[in-house]
DNA sequence: TCAATACTTGTAATTATTCCAATTACAATC
DNA sequence: GATTGTAATTGGAATAATTACAAGTATTGA
């Protein structure tokens, strides 16, 4: 009950956040937040909680939701809406945008020129603009080149 | 089944993409399109439904979910998701981006420049990129109005 | 007209998420 | 170190959105 652990970079940041917004840093905030840094693929709130499970296995899903709400509120994290399927969460708060593949389903973060600033839009008057997202679909490396590769499988095995 | 209705531009344009994918031109269909053309403001699923029973209340739920995936296949409708709520649905399909009011939660259509193309990404090598969708979050010109003190003075058409 | 098939309908089931009330943990103070 | 007020976690119930299904109805083509 009392191995100290390193105060990393995580800790840091996660700590620095919450305080900005009077919350506290709790090993579960702490531990969905490893979760989501771990692996940046875009999980859902349960896919989220299932590796949240591996390591810390009374955890609940209430919680991870209460974590994950937490954790965008403060800055840490993005929600991501695709589709109809559940929201997923990004860690990667660096400037980019979101391609997801037709085929197989994955999302991929894709880097954002920096510095390229906003799309040439033109805003009707009086609106005003806070934030944008560029979405972008299309087939993923791996997907593409099993269509190209391999003769179009029109009949493909069923999904 | 008597009364033949003018084939107006309307009911060419689903016949022929209804056609194209061997799919059947019937009241329902016709009727859920008219609903979504009638008033552009990306209704949910529901809000079709609201509004599709004025004229026929016998439609069921379940037939404006089926009537609107079959729209959204044929390409005569897109579906937009946003946030967590409902997901919506949008008759304009010409190119264009999406502005979601922080305040309302209003859905605008802002259009694209024409021949503006895509905006300069820098897509890592082996994407095949089919489409990207712009998504922009802010104050409408209403709320933006409200928010500034600004009596409503500029904007003024409401959704 | 009749059969084949597509479409609609009502309802049940599923999925994703939120809500809530009861604990439990935490931080500050005594 | 105990006390206390507050915040966070938990499990389960409730809700919202959507999908699945089985039965009836409409439409098309022969």
């Amino acid at each position: 009950m009392s191995k100290k652990l390193p105060i990393d970079f995580l800790d840091e940041r996660l700590n620095q956040q919450l305080a900005k917004t009077g919350l506290r840093f709790t090993v579960q905030r702490r531990h969905v937040y490893s979760v989501l840094l771990a692996k940046r693929d875009h999980p859902s709130a349960e896919e989220v909680f299932i590796r949240a499970k591996e390591k810390m296995p009374d955890i609940s899903m209430a919680t991870v939701y209460n974590c994950l709400d937490t954790l965008v509120q403060c800055g840490l994290v993005r929600q991501v809406n695709h589709e109809r399927g559940a929201t997923r969460y990004c860690s990667n708060m660096a400037e980019h945008h979101h391609f997801y593949c037709d085929e197989c389903g994955g999302a991929f973060d894709i880097d954002a020129e920096p510095g390229s600033g906003q799309p040439e839009i033109h805003m009707p008057p009086g609106f005003v603009m806070n934030h944008f997202e560029i979405t972008l679909r299309g087939l993923c490396p791996e997907c593409a080149a099993k269509q190209t590769g391999v003769r179009r499988s029109v009949s493909s095995s069923a999904p």
